[in-house]
DNA sequence: TAGATTGTTAATCGATTAACAATC
DNA sequence: TAGATTGTTAATCGATTAACAATC
């Protein structure tokens, strides 16, 4: 089923969309319209009807859409209607955070297993897991059905860790591992960078130029 | 000094500008053209010239860039010539993480103190800051000259932790709570928002994409 | 049916890229 | 000076918004 290219615009919006049906239905409400939609998420109608169509006709001439039926497309579009296994490469405060976080449970996300390369840390546990060494990634991933690889490590390993994670198997990385350029992967390994220290310079920028009276 | 409105989109770059220039540094290149700086960065060239000189002619005809002068040129633009202290609000694992994570203070963001409301986790020590109750924010905000709160904490407590931060006279929030529509603050309040499930949502997509075929 | 609201086309706006004169 | 490369203007591209005919 081969579709459009979605732009990185669409795609950047669609969370917020998942979270506002979240919200309506929790609410129990039935049908919403565009300008609705529209008034919560503080963007356009327009845009909202642009955007759901890229998608399918999910509404209907003067009715709007069906609440429940719009979560449960969205849903589907963004796999969240199914569960998805992760490990954790860099068994540090990190990933002590994440395996205590709750929120990525919540849509499905499970952190199965820690993997690490420093003696003094494997078998460690975190909350309920026992850190493994790097060498049993390649035979976990494919046991435990893993998806998705949270990068993890100080700077220094991050090419290390990273080609590990691909020669093990995993195809897409989520990496928090701040690094000078951005590291390279192969055309079939998905790589989404989280790099925190990107977004706190972006913040010192708007913080400072807001100090200069911008 | 009144300067034009800067883009996100040209803010959104800038993190790799430094990053890129940084590296430039370390290797001890005198001089770059925005060519060369379009290849490391894989954009155009064009793009490179438009983008700095929304900020000023950092250039020089026939020569290129200075990469010392750019540097810190660059340096300033973004605040990052002097040091900025921080708090996190929500004592727990990220906040754990972040107090020992060296990334932030090697560009000069410093993690002064730790607040919480909830009494078990008052007077806890993480790395080398102890936990204070959210009633001594605002002295402290003041004595430390604060500038950035992190919020950090799990979603029930996202709104009252918000306007406590505001109320202790907190201007800039890095905003780490997961939540369900972004909270609403003063004009005079800036907030960024870390949405981590977002992330993992878009991530989704993208995963649940690739594997339809596209 | 009449009113409402979508889906979609067309218009506008903004951001990126190309081109080139200015100038080091 | 001649060659190189910027700063900047103009052209293109893509994304957002407006408008409205289709239709529930």
């Amino acid at each position: 089923m081969m579709e459009k290219n979605i732009s990185r615009a669409v795609i950047s919006r669609l969370p917020r969309y998942y979270r506002c049906l979240e919200k309506l239905m929790y609410d129990h409400v039935d049908r919403v319209s565009s300008t609705e939609l529209a008034e919560m998420m503080k963007v356009t109608a327009s845009q909202i009807r642009q955007d759901l169509n890229t998608f399918g006709g999910f509404g209907q001439q003067g009715y709007g859409y069906n609440v429940q039926n719009l979560f449960a497309e969205l849903t589907k579009i963004l796999g969240l209607d199914r569960e998805h296994n992760m490990v954790v490469i860099g068994a540090g405060n990190l990933a002590r955070a994440f395996t205590n976080y709750i929120g990525f449970k919540r849509i499905g996300f499970y952190i199965k297993g820690l993997f690490d390369n420093n003696p003094e840390v494997i078998g460690q546990t975190f909350h309920d897991l026992t850190v493994k060494p790097m060498e049993e990634l390649a035979d976990f991933i494919k046991e435990e059905n893993i998806e998705i690889g949270i990068l993890a490590v100080p700077w220094e390993y991050l090419n290390e860790a990273a080609s590990d994670m691909i020669s093990a198997g995993i195809k897409n990385i989520w990496n928090f591992a701040p690094g000078g350029l951005d590291i390279e992967v192969p055309d079939d390994v998905i790589i989404q960078n989280e790099n925190l220290s990107d977004s706190l310079i972006q913040l010192s920028f708007i913080v400072t130029a807001a100090g200069q009276g911008r």
